[in-house]
DNA sequence: GTCTATATAGCGATAGAC
DNA sequence: GTCTATCGCTATATAGAC
């Protein structure tokens, strides 16, 4: 890269749509499933060109979890703004909810792509492993100021509980299966201590 | 096949010794990383002679599902043994918890597999939903017997939970965090209605 | 920076001797 | 039934023209 600025400045730079692509298709396939050539195509990228971008599949599949590590980021700071801690949690599960249909249809997109990556047993593995810590420890400092000793616990039960339900709603196709679940899992959140 | 007894017969016949080294390496590297080379030099059978016993590689995976609903199977029907719905609930639970040091490094085996086929869409996804469905339904059976009208929603809750403990678990290569929150499904059960 | 053509390796599956 | 040798394909990655 000559110039950093122009780099990843363009609205929809060929390294952007790159990216783009590859997060898509890793979760509609599955890390495994998907090709190098399958993701040149879908950003419209020439097959050779790939690698003036990245130089192996693996530094791209990392770029991947950097954009869902940037994107997990926002949220939780947006959700920040709102005045107590229960809206927050409250406001994090809408999130999933909203992705109802994509989850029933391939899983959640932060679980199913660290569950898979912790088996490679390389380095992607941890950068996978830190998309769950964000959640996780957002989740603690929330149970934290409602009060509860028991923070890094609860938020291990919430986190469980919304990863258990897409992975069964995507196993099961059943995207009423989901909704369901979120929706006790918010009544869980109201009664909190 | 010309002998359907000597068939299944022997105590590690080719056949059975080719499920075994498929069901553990399909665990441990996950389904789309394991080759059929792999799986033949595990079960100590050369790799030609893999096809006179099935016919493709998806045929060795479904035999491999069929193994592990078998399995399931017994050990629901031994847990029916016992008293009362709470035991027999409790029992399967300890059944994960014994098997917390595998959960970590690799996941829930029936859990990961079916998450994984999933999104194969083709026949495999159905038989791995039934590996599901077969708990899911037992334990549906247990709530209904503690006289519960909401069996359905509890039985998800109760699978999804452990579910995604043992997604955590992996994804953390956490193993207290797995038995802490299959002690807390535990109290949970107790505390059932 | 961009793109075509291709090297290289490993996969599932088969042929055919024994 | 068993095993070796290998076909055909597709993947990642590279070479090199432009």
């Amino acid at each position: 890269m000559t110039d950093s600025l122009t780099a990843t400045g363009g609205p929809s730079s060929k390294r952007e749509r790159l990216v783009e692509g590859a997060r898509d298709l890793l979760f509609e396939q599955g890390v495994e499933r998907t090709t190098i050539a399958q993701i040149a195509e879908r950003a419209d990228v020439p097959l050779g060109n790939v690698y003036y971008y990245y130089k192996t599949r693996d530094e791209l599949v990392e770029a991947v979890i950097e954009s869902r590590i940037a994107r997990i980021r926002q949220v939780l700071g947006d959700l920040d703004r709102r005045t107590t801690p229960k809206a927050r949690l409250k406001g994090l599960t809408a999130t999933w909810d909203e992705a109802a249909r994509e989850v029933k249809e391939n899983g959640c997109p932060i679980g199913t792509l660290a569950c898979e990556l912790s088996r490679a047993h390389n380095e992607l593995s941890d950068q996978a492993a830190q998309m769950i810590r964000e959640i996780l420890d957002w989740m603690e400092r929330q149970f934290r100021e409602l009060g509860r000793r028991d923070a890094p616990a609860l938020a291990v039960t919430l986190l469980a509980a919304i990863q258990g339900a897409a992975q069964l709603a995507s196993t099961l196709q059943d995207e009423a299966l989901f909704r369901r679940e979120i929706r006790r899992i918010r009544r869980w959140i109201d009664g909190i201590s």
